[in-house]
DNA sequence: ATTTTCCATCAAAGCCTGTCAAATTCGCGC
DNA sequence: GCGCGAATTTGACAGGCTTTGATGGAAAAT
């Protein structure tokens, strides 16, 4: 790696976290301590770049933080796992709905190298994608939600209901045996429209979301094709969908 | 091999990878690591890429209009004087249609105080508000069109023909007497269902773009409702624009 | 007061420039 | 087409410069 790819990886990084410490920057672009701490110099003086003491941030934020965009560390390894396992999933160029929120998020990471067609309703999702040049991305329509950088209302569930996709990859709040429930219910319609357009439906649930009733119904398990979930999952709860048909990929950790 | 041939594919694969060292490169095209050295310097002076120390990187061509990622500092004293005296021109409430492109995303910094109800196709200005409550954001549909950031496509198209709107804030690549221009087809469309929609248009041009004929007719400057420039614009042209009844606004530099 | 982080310095490693001989290509007369 | 000398290109190498990672003491945070 050449000095001035190593600054960009640096900034580009940063702008994906916001606030990183020299460790965590060094690791990540495998350099020393000292490597780095003379490359945020060099960034600093650029004016990209923000020192402090232990770390730097990034001075002008281009993707701004949406709820998760990465200071959501809960349950980070798991939701890393499940993205990548659930990433192995999707063929190469296979057409995908990507569903918001922060798990499916870690799969849309692990997408790029299939070039597949995604579309999406996620802010964030899109911003991932924004200056790669082998994925053909779709976005919906419709109203920003602040926080969440979902797009929502009528535009969104019409993009949904006109299209068509090998896979959708999804999320929910919680899992029973009953069904699938959700918080948001502004969501509600786009996840039924985004199921119905998909002819495959993977679900993304990591453990905490087994035996977990959400504030609102989305759907029973039946139109379910596969559940992703990783090793903290209750064995028991897996067998019993796994008797209902449901493919079920439990993600090692690494 | 051809030497010809030879830097044709280190500039392509540059073009590909952004960052590559010598020893990559060497390999890349089977040559040594001296001949790869003396190529990257004909290609230096050529243009296309710039020497690192231990490698190379392409060198983003300064290409017109608006880049997603990269930093606009091309006018950028001009754009902001730009963008504060075009939000002068709306009012608290408004709803805003926002094009796509560099300078009218300094316009948009400055409208959150207005609590508007945006409409927009650019990325950029999405994120912007992505955590702004007090303004509603309505992104339109379409396909992303990497680097830039725009969307773009029939669905991008359909959202504006649907929605009305106050004021559209919009700019262009170039304006002559004849009328306005622009470099990327698939935004012509688009910027004239923009202005269907609106009704009140307003066109943010730098001084640049005045007398300059980009590659696509837009429109005649009979939609023109007024025209935000900055100082360096020619008078006289100005003159002229304001006898065809369209209010030119210069923006004072600070 | 203690721990953490920052800065200056330094030896080692790696990289760039300029040079040179070998290899390749080209021009040209036959 | 063929041979031969000239010109160009190529790969290697030496000497000088830049970058790197480590270390010890100063500065800062808790």
């Amino acid at each position: 790696m050449t000095p001035e790819e190593r600054k960009h990886r640096l900034e580009a990084y940063l702008q994906k976290v916001e606030f990183a410490s020299l460790e965590e920057l060094a690791r990540h672009v495998g350099a020393s301590v000292s490597t780095v701490r003379r490359d945020l110099t060099v960034l600093e003086a650029s004016g990209s770049v923000k020192r402090t003491h232990g770390g730097a941030r990034i001075l002008t934020p281009k993707s701004d933080e949406f709820i998760f965009s990465a200071r959501d560390t809960h349950q980070l390894a798991e939701k890393e796992a499940i993205g990548r396992a659930c990433a192995g999933l999707i063929r190469p160029n296979q057409s995908v709905i990507v569903d918001a929120g922060t798990t499916v998020y870690h799969v849309a990471k692990n997408l790029e190298d299939k070039s597949p067609q995604i579309v999406t309703n996620s802010l964030p999702v899109a911003n991932l994608f924004a200056s790669a040049t082998r994925v053909e991305l779709v976005l919906s329509g419709g109203v920003l939600y602040p926080r969440l950088g979902v797009l929502v209302g009528p535009l969104a569930v019409e993009t949904f209901s006109k299209v068509h996709a090998d896979v959708a990859v999804m999320s929910a709040g919680g899992i029973t045996l009953e069904g699938l429930t959700n918080s948001h219910g502004l969501l509600i319609d786009i996840q039924l429209a985004m199921m119905r357009a998909a002819a495959r439906v993977i679900m993304c649930l990591d453990h905490t979301k087994f035996g977990r009733r959400s504030v609102l119904p989305l759907c029973d398990l039946e139109p379910i094709d596969v559940i992703v979930t990783d090793s903290g999952a209750p064995t028991e709860m897996v067998e019993q969908l796994r008797q209902r048909s449901i493919e079920v990929v439990v993600a090692p950790l690494p």
